[in-house]
DNA sequence: AAGGTTTACAACCGCAGGCTG
DNA sequence: ACAGCCTGCGGTTGTAAACCT
């Protein structure tokens, strides 16, 4: 027996709102809240509208102070230093930035940042990445944890080896704009390891489990870490679920050489991470202009390049009365806001 | 100019967890 | 303790607009 729909699906209209009935949702919500009902609520207004799709269209457009597009720079800064600290935690990141919506700022991540960040790899490198050589039909659920886990790593990887310049000595890893270093190198065949073994979930554990990672970017500010604990805190059952999920359903797991290497890959990583916050090199301009000559032969590598050489001025931040709270406001109210490279 | 492709964003869906009786 | 209801969240889809060939 399945579940009870949240409403009848026949009598309910889908797609775009219309002005009219935006315009009677928010005026009935300004008149007397949603009432602690959203289910009930399209009713009284008398709008044909399942419950929860009035609540997303109160919640992302029709509420007060809403912004909607034109992220500036630092929002991208918090968004980026959240994203790989955190993931996907779409509300805990919009709550650290007033007027932004988590669909927003998921939709913002999902088309624009994401790109702009991890530039646009030429076809089959992101795919080399996460074992795409699997067979689509089989897909068990675990490719999205991959993923997500992959590209913060990779964006941890790049900002990392913009940082730090000696890591154009490594090898040739032609999923990277880089070369990588051993250390870089042996985590992707770690992680391309992990992917084989669909053991992913054990690879987002390694990255909830290291703090350290936010002060890679400088989080003198320890607002971002507060969000990252609170992030731990909120899904620490969830986690400490999945990797039992891991090891109860795969009680083969722990004999096989995968999952040593697994327990290895953590244990590197989380001894990458903290090597790395302590010998966390400043970047001068010549490293710099050594280390994006590397991207010369890579799709997007130029507006990359220009990203990540625009230096966040502190001084021309905004004081915007939005960010009144929240880790905009907190950094700049301290003088401490760091910039990704 | 037309058709195809990509991008951006609004909206939907299903699940998990909290609340309440 | 338990079942049902509701909310909130994150992933995914649909589609209009922009861009490209």
């Amino acid at each position: 027996m399945g579940r009870a729909p949240c409403c009848d699906k026949a009598n309910v209209k889908k797609g775009p709102w219309s002005p009219e009935e935006d315009a009677k949702l928010k005026d009935y919500i300004e008149k007397y809240g949603t009432g602690g009902n959203w289910i009930a609520l399209p009713q009284k207004i008398g709008i044909k509208r399942c419950g929860k799709s009035c609540r997303l269209r109160w919640l992302n457009y029709l509420r007060p102070n809403i912004k909607h597009g034109g992220f500036s720079e630092e929002e991208d800064n918090i968004i980026c230093n959240l994203y790989i600290s955190i993931g996907s935690r779409w509300s805990i990141i919009a709550a650290q930035l007033p007027g932004r919506t988590d669909n927003d700022i998921k939709n913002y991540w999902n088309t624009r940042l994401k790109k702009k960040l991890l530039g646009r790899r030429k076809p089959g490198h992101a795919s080399n990445l996460s074992g795409s050589t699997q067979d689509p039909k089989s897909g068990n659920g675990m490719e999205t944890l991959s993923n997500s886990a992959i590209e913060r790593l990779q964006l941890h990887m790049q900002l990392q080896s913009l940082e730090n310049p000696n890591i154009s000595n490594g090898s040739n890893a032609s999923m990277w704009p880089c070369k990588l270093n051993p250390i870089q190198e042996k985590m992707m065949q770690s992680l391309q390891l992990l992917n084989q073994s669909s053991n992913t979930l054990m690879m987002q554990h390694a990255f909830l489990d290291s703090p350290q990672k936010v002060q890679l970017y400088g989080s003198s500010s320890n607002h971002i870490q507060q969000v990252h604990s609170i992030a731990n805190n909120t899904t620490e059952n969830r986690v400490d679920n999945s990797i039992n999920e891991v090891n109860v359903g795969s009680s083969t797991i722990e004999q096989n050489m995968e999952f040593q290497q697994c327990l290895a890959f953590q244990a590197e990583i989380d001894e990458f991470f903290s090597n790395k916050g302590a010998n966390a090199v400043s970047i001068d301009d010549q490293a710099r202009a050594n280390e994006l000559e590397c991207f010369k032969d890579i799709d997007g590598a130029k507006d990359m390049m220009n990203w990540w050489s625009n230096e966040f001025d502190v001084n021309s931040a905004s004081s915007n009365s939005w960010y009144s709270n929240g880790v905009l406001d907190q950094q700049q109210r301290e003088g401490s806001y760091v910039s990704i490279p």
